[in-house]
Parts: C-alpha cells; structure tokens; sequence
DNA sequence: GCCGTTTTCGGCCCGACTGTTTTCAGTCG
C-alpha cells in the first residue's frame, strides 16, 4: 500500500476513533501522523519502511510504526478492519451535518438508536431528537435543516468563484467608516485551490454598525451566528462566511490567525512557548503570569505589532508570505532566513497554452493576441487541439499548418508588440504516441502535449503513457498531467514520480495548468520537483481572452509550491524562451 | 498516541458562539 493511502487510513482511523469517544489527544496523534507521512516523499517513505525507522519520524511512536508498517507490507490492518465494523457508516456520515460532533452523533446513537441520515431526519421530524437531554427544539430543527441542505453545505467552493465573492465584501468593509482595517483570511488568503468557506477580519472600536452591514447584505440567505466580534452567515449558494471584528491594535493577531493554516498555528504557538510567550488571535503575551491569554491582551501586556512582518518578527522569523503558511517547512526556513523569494503576477512575461476558435476557443488570433499585448505580454503562445481531439474542433495537419502560416505572418506584420510562439496542444494517445508526425511538430516552435481520452486507464497504463509522450524529443511541455476537474472530476491514477524523473531526464518542462479548475500539476508536488530542476509552465489554457487572466490562480499555485521567478519558463525574457525552444527543437 | 534542556508521566492551543442550561458542554475554526 503508498503512502498516500495509509494515510488516509490513519485519517479514517482519527474519525472512527471520534466517534467512539475516544482521548481527543489519540486522535489527534493519528491525524498528525496522517499529514506528516503526506508530506514525506515517497522515496524518503520507502527508505524509512526498509529501514524499520518509522519510528524516528516526529510525530510517529511505536504504535503508529507499528500500523503504518502492516499496512504498507498487507495493505489491511486488524486494528482498522474492527474498528470499521463496530461503527455504523451512517455515523460517519452525520459528521458532515453541521453543528452535529462526534459527541452529539454518539448520543443520538446510544439513546435513539439511530445509525443513518434516513433514520436521523425521522427522528427529527416525530420530535425524539428534541427531547433528548443537552438537544431542544432549536438543536432538532438545525439538524434537520443541516440534513435538507447537506449537500449545499458540506461542499467546497473553487477559489476563483470564492474569490470573486469575497473582493467585493473586502471593499465594502474597507469603506466603512468604522473600519481601520479589513482582510479576507483562512484558505483564500492562503491561495487554496479551493475554499471552505470565507473569513473576514475587520480592526475596529465600533463593532456593531459593520456587523449590522455585514448581516444585512443582499446576498446572505441565513444568518448562523450573530455575536458582538463575530458572525456567521451563508449565501444561496451555499457558501459561508465569518465576520470577526477585533480593536484595531490585535488586527495583526486576529489575522495571522484566521489565516492559518491550523499546522502552521500549531507550529507558530509551540516557537511562541518555546520563548516564554503566549501567541494567539489576541496577541503575544508572556506565558506565564495571571488570566488568559485574551485578559493579558485586555490589559495591554501584549507586544504591539503594526503588521504581520512584525510579529513573525517577534519571533525571530522573517515574514512568512500567507501562500506558504501550511505547516510543511515554513517555520524553519523562515528562522534560517531561507524562505524562497516567491513568484509573483508581475513576474509573468507570457503564457503558452491558450486556444483560439480555430479549436473550441471563443476569440480569434487576433484577439487573443491583442488581449496578450493589453496585459503587457512580451509573448503569447497558442496551442490548438489537435486532430484527435474532434469533440474540441481540433486541428489536422493542414489546418494546424495554415495557422502556422497564420501566425508567421502575423508576427511579420508589426501589428502587435506581442510575439505569438506556434504551438499546438497535441494529443497524447492511449499508447502513448503522439497525434501529430515528428516531422509536423518539428515546424512547430513548441509542442504540449495532453491526455484527453481513455482517462481512466491503469496506474501503470498511464504512466507508461505519458512517459514516452514526456521522452519524445519534439515534447516542449506536458500539459494538465492528471486530468482533474477540482470538485468534479478525480486525477486520472499515474505515478508522479516516475512521471516528474522523466521529464526532467529528458528536459520536458510540465506545465501548471493555471486553470481555476485544474491547477494540474497540483503545487504539493512542486518544491521537491524544482529543487530537482523540473522546469515550470504557468499555463492559463485560456479559451477565451480573460480566461489569459487565470494565470493569477496558477501564480498561487506556483506560490504555494515554493517558486521563484528562475523555476518557471514563462518569467524568462523572449529571447530566453526563443533559446528554450530552439534548443528543444533541435534534439 | 506522542513527546521530553522541568524526560518515562502528565501534558497536549485556545477562544467565540449556541443551545440548553442556571454554570457549561459541544462545535467550530
């Protein structure tokens, strides 16, 4: 079994536990040791199981060792199978109502008997959950609303479309005149590539007008929670979002706060302790000394920081970029002084993977080309289907060669300071090779090459695929390596590794499809990619002219991976790119 | 279940809000 998937069994194993009432600080062990074995390579993995020294990753005991080897070695694990067998699924199922814990579950199940959805919304509907001790009316109609709407609730929301939500309230929030200071916080913030729900957080001496705005807004369909410093409200389409409000001087604390991530907190509030100090929403107090965190704060024992460069400051850190902040390396590297000088918008020259409505685009050549010089483009790079992908209008060997044709002249023209590479998004076919000749891709000035078809092929099937795509020597980039569709469509199963050893063996670049539904290559994969010299695309995959402007959802990515300007091919002057491709070509 | 420059036991981050309670447990982030 890969370490992937044992640790998704940990992670069952931490929700099971839940349920059965288990020390919360078990369960936490088993959560924690789920994420440490995510983020260790696979090859570290490997070494560490051959090597029977599980045990000296942080975070992983005996115990844990223990599991984590029988599951590599059998792929079952005694412990689970039985733990799985004495808990209802139905259990595990409730966990997604909201305002419904492993606490409550437990109860409804000792005492009602119930152990499905089905059998929790009777139970509501005839009044039983009402009358249980610690439940009442209000309780038993949340619930049943929360069952109604699971499935509204319960789903994440593309970071993009979050996003576009969020500015908005951000500006509203800021023009208010009570307002000091508004953020939008938590996994947006942090440039996930999908959100949760959205958090807010506004410095203020006067509270209650913002929050009365803020529940106020055309666009909240409920109110969940309304409190003096903090609101809960949902949108019609399901979508919540929180509302603190905290004195303009713990603005920073509050922020750095909310945006988390939760590792990264866990991280930061032990290097706190670690020097006798306190950290949290309200400030950074002395450890030790009378009342909470929060009464120290009040009565002003806290340092007083004007930004979060301050605060990290403050703990001998420098500034650690909100893109960074999810618990894997972070801290330390920002106390050696080693954090990456990040990737930014402005780095970007160009893009290379864009269609035009000589395929399934909806603007022409030129106007995309217009809408690369509009944005201060150096390049444009246009990348058409090709033949086999007909669903996508895609090009044969004439039409892709008129287009060719096409852009030569176009460029010859003068009519636009924007460059425009001919490319051409190739398919790769279900056994590997390519959908146009060696000989016609060699009149290209770059190829990508992309799997659009038979997506559900074997692990071994597919990376035996897209290797010999990633091996030919006309292959500039691979395109969306896995073929998700966030929320709606899994990656296709491939190995990775093996797939990233080859590209960087054969001097493939892979592209960060900068789609806000793909952002494929996923950024968990990045930093240890480019250490190794995998060379990064930050693709838009536009399809028409503002889709060019996703490539801000592929510089978050980018970002969250640990890359800089030098990692990426787009960042690269024109005459730097020229020499890129004219060196591929030339193989 | 994990961890240790207070080390083999006794901690483990902490506060807001809700609902059901008369002082707090549960959920959430």
């Amino acid at each position: 079994m890969t370490k992937n998937e044992i640790a998704e069994r940990l992670e069952e194993i931490a929700v099971l536990l839940e349920l059965k009432g288990e020390n919360p600080f078990k369960i936490r062990a088993y959560g924690a040791g789920a994420r440490v074995l995510e983020s260790l390579e696979t090859d570290e993995f490997e070494q560490l199981v051959a090597d029977e020294k599980l045990d000296s990753i942080k975070g992983v005991g005996t115990a844990l060792a223990q599991k984590i080897g029988e599951l590599h070695a059998t792929g079952e694990l005694e412990f689970l199978t039985e733990l799985r067998a004495s808990i209802a699924p139905g259990l595990v199922e409730m966990l997604e109502v909201p305002g419904l814990g492993a606490k409550k579950i437990k109860a409804i199940h000792d005492k009602l008997g119930v152990d499905t959805i089905a059998g929790l919304a009777e139970a509501c509907a005839d009044g039983r959950v009402a009358d249980l001790a610690g439940f009442g009316a209000k309780s038993q109609e949340k619930i049943a609303e929360g069952i109604r709407n699971r499935e509204a609730y319960g789903k994440r929301h593309l970071w993009w479309l979050a996003n576009e939500v969020a500015q908005p309230i951000v500006s509203g929030l800021r023009a208010r005149p009570e307002v000091e200071r508004a953020e939008a916080a938590g996994s947006l913030r942090r440039g996930m590539e999908t959100v949760g729900d959205l958090d807010f957080i506004v410095g203020s001496s006067d509270p209650a007008p913002v929050m009365t705005w803020f529940c106020e807004l055309p666009e909240v369909k409920e109110i969940t929670a309304r409190g003096e410093t903090k609101s809960s409200v949902r949108f019609e389409s399901g979508l919540q979002a929180d509302l603190r409000i905290v004195p303009p001087a713990q603005f920073v604390f509050a922020l750095h706060h909310f945006t988390g991530s939760k590792d990264h907190n866990v991280a930061m509030r032990q290097r706190a302790l670690e020097r006798g100090k306190s950290l949290s929403e309200w400030g950074l107090v002395p450890a030790k000394g009378d009342g909470t965190a929060k009464e120290k704060a009040e009565r002003g024992e806290s340092v007083e920081v004007a930004d979060e460069a301050g605060l990290f400051g403050e703990l001998g850190m420098s500034f650690v970029p909100p893109a960074l902040r999810e618990g894997l390396g972070e801290i330390e590297a920002a106390e050696a002084g080693e954090l990456p000088s990040l990737v930014a918008l402005s780095d970007l020259k160009g893009a290379f993977h864009n269609h035009t409505t000589s395929s399934d685009g909806r603007n022409t050549l030129a106007e995309m080309v217009a809408a690369a010089e509009q944005r201060g483009w150096a390049y444009l790079g246009i990348a058409d289907h090709s033949k086999a992908s007909f669903q996508a209008n895609g090009l044969d060997e004439t039409r892709l060669r008129k287009q060719i044709a096409e852009i030569r002249e176009l460029n010859g023209s003068g009519r636009f300071k924007t460059h425009v590479f001919a490319g051409s998004e190739v398919d790769i076919l279900t056994d590997g090779a390519l959908d146009f000749s060696d000989e016609l891709m060699a009149e290209l000035d770059y190829v990508v090459a992309s799997v659009h078809n038979a997506l559900t092929q074997s692990e071994a099937d597919m990376t035996k695929r897209i290797i010999r795509a990633v091996e030919n020597p006309h292959v500039t980039m691979l395109g969306h390596p896995t073929g998700r569709l966030l929320l709606r469509r899994e990656a296709s199963k491939a190995d990775l590794s093996k797939i990233i050893d080859a590209a960087i063996a054969n001097d493939t670049i892979i592209e960060l499809n900068a789609s806000p539904w793909r952002l494929d290559l996923d950024w968990r994969w990045w930093r240890k990619a480019a250490d190794r010299g995998l060379i990064c695309a930050i693709n838009p995959d536009a399809h028409e002219c503002d889709g060019l402007d996703h490539v801000a959802a592929g510089i978050n990515s980018a970002r969250k991976g640990w890359l800089q300007p030098h990692h990426i091919l787009n960042t690269r002057s024109l005459k730097d790119v020229r020499t890129c491709f004219a060196r591929k070509s030339s193989v």
